[in-house]
Parts: structure tokens; C-alpha cells; sequence
DNA sequence: CTCGCATTTCAGAAATTTTTGAAATCCAGG
DNA sequence: CCTGGATTTCAAAAATTTCTGAAATGCGAG
């Protein structure tokens, strides 16, 4: 297959962002592919358009897997494997959240979990911990929220998003009118949300 | 300066991170170094403490600076460099935030948009432009919501994260009270958002 | 201007990551 | 149990990134 030069374009530029993030350029440029490509492609057809060794397209079809970013089809009569991405772009999104979150921010929250509950020794360690609660708490508050909103709809989550900051209109709003039940709204920060682990 | 065992697991573990993001090792300790010291530290101290060349650390620190991430101070009676984080934890998001959107978003959405301009030549092209067009909808509407919501101030900011998943409800609530007033609602996401450049 | 300390630059060394080709493995038919 | 296409594995080569030491540069004080 004999790429056009826009969807060549398109390719190298997620080959070069690829760096950028985690993944190598071969495999940002798998992905931008089968993600242009109108039907699914094997890995030959996938070797001859990037113009890359097989075994390299193997290993990246592989590491895709390993994100959930590829889905795996069978074409009749045809018993080599196909790949596509998902149809839905926030379902790729989505993905790309849970696994980022997964690997880039979940182990580090163990982590500061961890060294904040050791006894402090010295006065530098007293202060190093009181930097890492911190941290903690924030991480926290943002995968709370993420945790939150990644359940839902796709109509919704763009409802709320092209809200933007009119959001705080609300939220205003809401303060007025939650006095009239006489209910108290929980104040958001300040109770120090000690979430340790067992 | 001798890091403490725990000290020293934070800043391990903050270099091994590094390399999941985009940045070399030495910068990750070096930062989770002086996010942690309770006073500026000048390059020889970080050099001491992290065992490596006083040139690393050199380029370290210009990188860090590159991103906006360390503050330099100058001590009475002292001329070497000092180097600190940023107090407020919540600032050193939002610089997070701002110079990866530089860096690993706002070049994606330019090559999108102007490949989604050109004249697509092949039935495949119509495809992939499709899908470009997508893409380029979805991260507007992403950063859209982030250039709003990062101008919020910090403590609305938190409250709006500790809402979370709640906001559905308020956005049923503001559903019901928006046709009180005769005044309809832009519908989020139906409406084709056409911001070509120029 | 010169000295002395501080920082930066930079070319090469070291380490790491990516890519490859060849061999091994897998597996559906026959 | 073979066969042959398809895929995976893996050790080594290639490419890239990171790190270092030495030299160059910067700059305030005298």
C-alpha cells in the first residue's frame, strides 16, 4: 500500500509526537495509520506502508495491544490478523486516560502513600513527607474527579466540557440555592482526605 | 549533603518516572530534589547529592528552566545559583499542564487542521481527512475547557474537582431551570465548531 | 584589565532504546 | 503427524539519548 502524502504527513507527524510521549516512532505511526485507515490492515500491509521491518510492526502491534488500543479482526478466508482502532474517538481517549493514569500516575501514588507514612527522622525528612502529603492529596483530588467523570456519557462529558468555566456560574448558583434546603455542601478541600491503604 | 533513605527512594523513584515522561532521569531527581528541600539548593549540592557530573546537572537545571519549573534565588554574600520549586504545588500543575499542552498538543492540532483543509485527492483521503477533523474537534474541545478552567482560582478549582461526577446532577438542575427563563441552551457538541486559522 | 569562582558548552563515551533478520514457534488443514 | 503460511522471539546492529570531563565563557571584585 502506497501512502498518499497528507495521510504520510499525518503518519510521520504521530511517528515524531510518538517520541514525545511514551512510544517509539514506529509505533505512533502504526497507530496513526490504523487509525486514518478506512478498514482494518495486517501486518504486511502495515510493514509495507511504514517501510519497517516485520518483526518491528509485530512488536509494536504487540505493545498497542498492551494499551488496548487496537482491536483485533478476522477477515473471512483470511487467516492472518487484522487490526483497527476503535470507532469512537473518546473511546480512544478514554484508553489513553485509564492507561496513562495506570502507569504514569497510579505507581507514584503508591509511592508518596508509602513514604508518608514512615516516622520522620529528621527535620528535612519532616518537611520532604509534608511536600509528598501534599502531593499526595492533590493526585488524589484529581483522580477522584477523573475517576468521576470518565463514567460519563460521551454526550454529556462534551456537555460538561463546553460548559468550561461557566461552570463556576453554577457552582455559585448552586451555593445560593443549596441554602434554601438548609442543607450544608461538604467544603471541597480542606477536610484532609486521609485515604491510606490497610 | 547525604539524602536520608527515604529522601533518597523519593528522588529514585521520581528519576524512574522521569524516563515515563518526557525527561531524562537526572531531571526528574534533581526536581523531586528541590521539590522536597525546605531551602534553595545550589548546583554543587545537587551534584553532591545526586552522584553525578557537575554538567548534568548544569543541563538539568537549564531544562528545568526551559519548562519554567525551578525558580532561581541568590543567597546574601554568595554568587552561585539557587534553585526552588515553587511553593504552591497546584501552580507547578498548572505549569505542567501549560507547557505539555505546548509541547505535545498544540503542534498535533496545527498539522490537524491543516491537513483537514486540504483537498483530499483519494476516496482513503476523505477518510483519514474525516477522522483528522475529528481528532481536531475533540482536542479543541479538550483545550477549550482547559483554557477556561485554568484561569479559575485554586480553591474554586478544587471545589470544582471535588464535585466530580455530581455536576451531572447540577447539569439536569440548570437543564430545568434553563427553560424557566425562555433561554435555550447552545447544544454542546452537535453544532460543526469550524475554527480554521486564517 | 586581571583574578578567581561559577556556569555553560561541547565532543566523545556510555547507556539505553529501537530496529532488524534469522530462527523458533504456532496452528489450521490435509 | 506433516506442511506451509503467519506470527513471535531474540540476539545483535543501529540509532538515539544521556552523561561526562575538559575547555570555554561569564562576570563581579579588586
Amino acid at each position: 500500500m502506497q501512502l498518499t502524502p497528507m495521510i504520510q504527513s499525518f503518519v510521520l507527524h504521530f511517528g515524531e509526537m510518538g517520541s514525545r510521549w511514551g512510544i517509539s516512532r514506529t509505533v505512533g505511526q502504526i497507530y496513526a495509520l490504523l487509525f486514518v485507515s478506512p478498514e482494518p490492515l495486517n501486518a504486511d500491509q502495515i510493514r509495507e506502508a511504514l517501510g519497517v521491518s516485520r518483526s518491528n510492526v509485530s512488536m509494536g502491534l504487540k505493545e498497542l495491544q498492551g494499551w488496548n488500543l487496537v482491536r483485533l479482526k478476522h477477515l473471512p478466508d483470511d487467516r492472518r490478523d487484522y487490526f483497527t482502532t476503535p470507532e469512537d474517538i473518546w473511546e480512544i481517549v478514554r484508553i489513553l486516560a485509564e492507561e496513562r493514569k495506570k502507569r504514569e500516575i497510579d505507581p507514584t501514588l503508591t509511592v508518596l502513600r508509602d513514604l508518608s507514612m514512615q516516622t520522620p527522622t529528621t527535620e528535612a525528612e519532616r518537611h520532604a513527607q509534608a511536600r509528598m502529603a501534599e502531593t499526595a492529596r492533590m493526585i488524589e483530588l484529581l483522580t477522584g474527579w477523573y475517576d468521576d467523570v470518565k463514567r460519563l456519557e460521551t454526550d454529556r462529558l462534551a456537555q460538561l466540557l463546553s460548559l468550561g468555566a461557566r461552570v463556576q456560574k453554577i457552582l455559585e448558583m448552586k451555593d445560593r440555592l443549596s441554602v434554601v434546603p438548609g442543607r450544608r455542601r461538604p467544603s471541597g478541600l480542606e477536610p484532609a482526605t486521609e485515604t491510606g491503604e490497610p
